[in-house]
DNA sequence: TGTACAAGAATTTTCGAAATTTTGCGAGAA
DNA sequence: TTCTCGCAAAATTTCGAAAATTCTTGTACA
């Protein structure tokens, strides 16, 4: 699933999922085909199918005969995915500590080295997280789990992960991150990752993706029921 | 993702998920669209949007411009399904047995009460499973789980058991029931189940998947490299 | 004998319009 | 005013063929 754009529904798909998790399409926001073709510039046909695999994903609702539309969140949602991360995520930190070779530890190293040294918040909107942020970010919390041999379980948490990321892309935004030093939490991991500490790798681990879900839920940014509010993209 | 067949790709994704898991399209075997759309009495466009579905399911793997086959399997990859499922389905039976109720309870008991009267050996070919069976098999397995109350969890324990599918199928056909009481192991599980000792629940959960991914990977029926065997499926 | 190249065949991918279904709006009746 | 019915508009779903790519086969050459 990776460069395996050789297609141009393979192009869409990556664009699509692209937009959806940097949140240039909000969740709840229908998704026409006739918007879609002409913002991607390929036939509806290739549209559908890019869609259609997203929808498996999680990342994309589907009514019959009533088109798609991204995932809408919720209170409830959250709560689950979170549940679910915590759980998951932990049981294969604690298979990548117990798997991962020198190489892997490197790596997570190098990867928490690029995350605290990349800069969180946009240059020129303040307000939200940056580009290489979020990819940093992203980048570090696969790593640590990348020691795992077992790709069906790494496969999993990274849905669930990019499941979340609807989610994270608003917490900066209700100013969550003035109340925690992210950048510790990080390189406590890390350093419980690479002390081979599997116990107080995990718990930090499940404190940290519990942090953003609890202050996200706090603020009441989210509604008790389904968003499904048709706020148009910004280009 | 139920009865959700109102639309034409939808019926193919299920007919075509139906025969891949029944084993009428055997792992490996290629899926060529003029095959299918004659199969199944549908254009291309129809049947590629459920074939692309069941990618993102795992079920059928897809070469950029080489098509589709069904998911092939190998001993790698056995192996690590039946870990994955053995810890995850471990850990969502827990909150099963936590959260379930009375009518959860009921629906276990019923449901292996269904699974133990219903003939496991197909009446015309003994040496296959009997579709009764295997409906009621899946079911059981689902419903131990059912009392779980995040949806995520036990969605994620669905895909791992229909990935499952595509090796218990030829589980049968090299004797490996003749050595185990399958019936006394399920109601084993249900009775730790239904006693609400979660430990002894999950550990005979364990071992029951385990033990039918041990008897196959020694009956070496599974190369250890990808099976790509072009098997026509029969009518 | 083996390798490289090229034309043809087979298959996948893509498109754009037709068919089907849902949605929106307004007239008419209670 | 409120509700229902029905037609028109909009959107989704489906089809079948054209375009693009890969695979196969056969031939020439070393």
């Amino acid at each position: 699933m990776t460069q395996l754009a050789k297609t141009r529904h393979g192009q869409v798909y990556l664009s699509l999922r692209a937009d959806i998790l940097a949140g240039r399409l909000h969740p709840g926001e229908k998704l026409p085909f006739a918007t879609l073709s002409e913002r991607y510039g390929f036939s509806v046909g290739v549209i559908r199918e890019a869609l259609s695999r997203l929808v498996e994903q999680s990342l994309v609702e589907n009514l019959p005969q009533q088109g798609f539309r991204v995932a809408s969140v919720s209170r409830e949602t959250l709560i689950h995915l979170t549940q679910a991360r915590c759980e998951i995520e932990s049981l294969t930190l604690r298979h990548s500590i117990a798997e991962g070779d020198v190489n892997w530890k490197s790596a997570v190293v190098a990867a928490l080295f690029k995350l605290n040294n990349t800069q969180q918040m946009d240059s020129e909107d303040p307000s939200l997280l940056s580009e290489d942020w979020v990819e940093a970010h992203s980048a570090f919390h696969a790593v640590i789990l990348a020691g795992c041999a077992n790709p069906r379980l790494t496969d999993i948490c990274g849905q669930l992960r990019d499941s979340a990321e609807l989610y994270r892309r608003w917490s900066a935004r209700i100013g969550e991150q003035a109340k925690r030093d992210i950048p510790a939490e990080h390189t406590a991991i890390a350093n419980a990752v690479t002390a081979g500490d599997a116990d107080l790798a995990t718990r930090l681990l499940s404190e940290h993706i519990s942090l953003t879900s609890d202050l996200l839920l706090e603020s009441g940014f989210i509604g008790s029921t389904d968003e499904r509010e048709n706020a148009q993209a910004t280009a």
